[in-house]
DNA sequence: TTGAAAGCGCTACCAA
DNA sequence: TTGGTAGCGCTTTCAA
């Protein structure tokens, strides 16, 4: 191998420039605007089937990608629906939603782009979607206020879609009040007769958007009807469990609402390890209707959440875009639904 | 409300147009550059503190905000990393490493963004992804070939890694082999003198990516040894697990690798309403670890899976970015470690 | 210290 | 049927 002098061998190899149109058109033997027509089907303009054909083959040639920045900035408007990813851990129920969202939106041409805001935190996110300038931001939990729903707004935004427990000018909100679910738990629970009712709240950071409305709710449904309620802040390990249960007795609950499964799990067992009979002694009731509960002994008792389905959302969503001037819809679309089994 | 003829009032409260850093020039009577001089802080260049604050007001005033598209149009790069979102059903596990990489990749600047590519496939999907020119792509699961890895660097990536099953001509590979696990599984169920193994096989789409080679490990781990391998198809359902518990005695299994620690909770339960003891009768062993394993009776058995730091695949990209050239990285970053309770 | 202007890649209008 | 070209919003070089 020889080293040709002065003409200095790069460190890495030669990153060869990124094919534009104008080299599709360079090597077609046509201009950027017919290459345009031809890529993009244009139906107003009809270019010989020749003529075509040299353009595609060129484009694959060169390996060609059209450069989605590009287009849209001359377009003046995207299709991209973003989703800020939620910085809460969520359950498989929200991920299947998600994903059935992802496929609608898809259906109607809009491109979905979950967004990363890590550290990023109030309006200075709602800056941070803003620059990528989506047609439509949907907004999981809470955390975005007025501002920044302005913000995006103001940046061409033509839809902005909250969901979460709580409306916020200006934007469309698909209200997920949890107070339903612990509403029902409630209810349920009261209407079996228990009257010293313990409500699980998480102590893993978080999850309080869930678990002060599900509370909240707890006490609602209790409200008058002289059962008491009680808090019991619990941490998702064994032993937190095993030293709730320790004092259980003492707390002298007779139902609990464990929050979901999930803790309705760990308390459970650590229920039973120290003696107390569910649901005799003590009723228990999770949420969210996993698979697992269906497997313990007893059967757990759960409530069951209804998300709306993706595809309503998809619809709103582009109801939305297509006519920006339409004032805000509300939505209240959790349901929840108490399925018992066992436990309670 | 008088209509004015010949002046149509549009359907929609009128949009203004959302403000570019030239609005912010006119308003702040300043020129473009002295605008994008101020807001970005270019340190080449000096700017008077009143102009600065003109500048900063008018900014505030109009809600500007830059349009990342031109910015990185003009630039001619981006600090995007594209992750596709993965189609496949992913655990917590998963979430949480991608959590933490989302915010290792925040602290090197770097965007990242989740992209939906419901429907897309092979080089369709990288196609669509090269479209939005990121710096880097994070490709989870198979699916892309070597293909997809040409038309992704040819517009301009600068790195693209793999996180599947195997390395890919021409990425970064991040390999999870997914052998290891069941290998693991079926040594240690080897060693305690079980000879009849059976392996759960998830009939969930999606899933076979991973449950194929967990399989294959567990038989190269039983080559030799005059142990049996067996193939459990199991949908994730109680009447299947009833089903398959009900012949279990005709399969005369002593051993189950059940593929992971929910189907593993699945089958368990249906051994044991079946009357199959557990440990004694048959061995059962899950994967994943969840804290679910721990309280199940008797408790569970598992394959403890250890996913790499997100830091450190944060660490390869931007390694990869600034190095194009540097030939591709693997790395074998699936870990796979018995806990072994009381289920085998 | 500030401004004028070129140009990133693309599409769509208007002319030829 | 095809080409020339303006201009989307931004940054950066060069000149003043």
């Amino acid at each position: 191998m020889v080293q040709i002098p002065n003409q200095p061998v790069p460190a890495s190899p030669a990153q060869r420039p990124v094919p534009t149109s104008a080299d599709v058109a360079r090597l077609a033997g046509v201009s950027r605007a017919t290459v345009s027509y031809v890529l993009n089907n244009t139906s107003a303009v009809r270019i010989s089937e020749p003529t075509r054909r040299r353009v595609h083959e060129a484009a694959r040639d060169l390996g060609y990608v059209p450069h989605a920045a590009a287009r849209s900035l001359r377009a003046g408007h995207s299709r991209m629906v973003l989703m800020p990813a939620p910085t809460v851990p969520v359950g498989p129920l929200h991920s299947r939603f998600f994903d059935e969202l992802q496929g609608a939106l898809g259906r109607l041409e809009y491109t979905v782009v979950q967004y990363g805001s890590v550290g990023l935190r109030g309006d200075e996110a709602a800056r941070a979607w803003a620059e990528l300038r989506p047609v439509a931001v949907l907004v999981p939990g809470s955390g975005l206020g007025p501002q920044g729903v302005a913000v995006l707004k103001r940046s061409g935004a033509r839809a902005v879609v909250t969901l979460g427990p709580e409306r916020v000018e200006g934007a469309h909100a698909l209200l997920m009040d949890h107070d339903r679910v612990g509403h029902s738990a409630g209810t349920h629970l009261a209407a079996r007769g228990r009257r010293r009712v313990g409500v699980v709240v998480p102590q893993e950071p978080g999850l309080e958007i869930f678990s002060r409305p599900r509370l909240a709710g707890v006490r609602r449904a209790l409200r008058g009807t002289g059962a008491t309620t009680t808090e019991l802040p619990l941490a998702y390990e064994e032993e937190a469990a095993a030293r709730l249960a320790a004092r259980w007795r003492a707390l002298g609950l007779d139902g609990v609402f464990a929050y979901n499964d999930e803790y309705a799990m760990l308390l459970m067992r650590a229920l039973q390890d120290a003696g107390v009979a569910v649901p005799e002694e003590t009723a228990v009731i999770g949420a969210d209707d996993l698979m697992l509960g269906r497997l313990l002994r007893p059967r757990l008792s759960t409530v069951h959440i209804e998300l709306p389905s993706g595809r309503d959302l998809a619809e709103l969503v582009d109801r939305a875009v297509r006519e920006p001037g339409a004032p805000p819809e509300t939505h209240e679309v959790l349901g929840a639904r108490i399925v018992q089994r066992d436990s309670s």
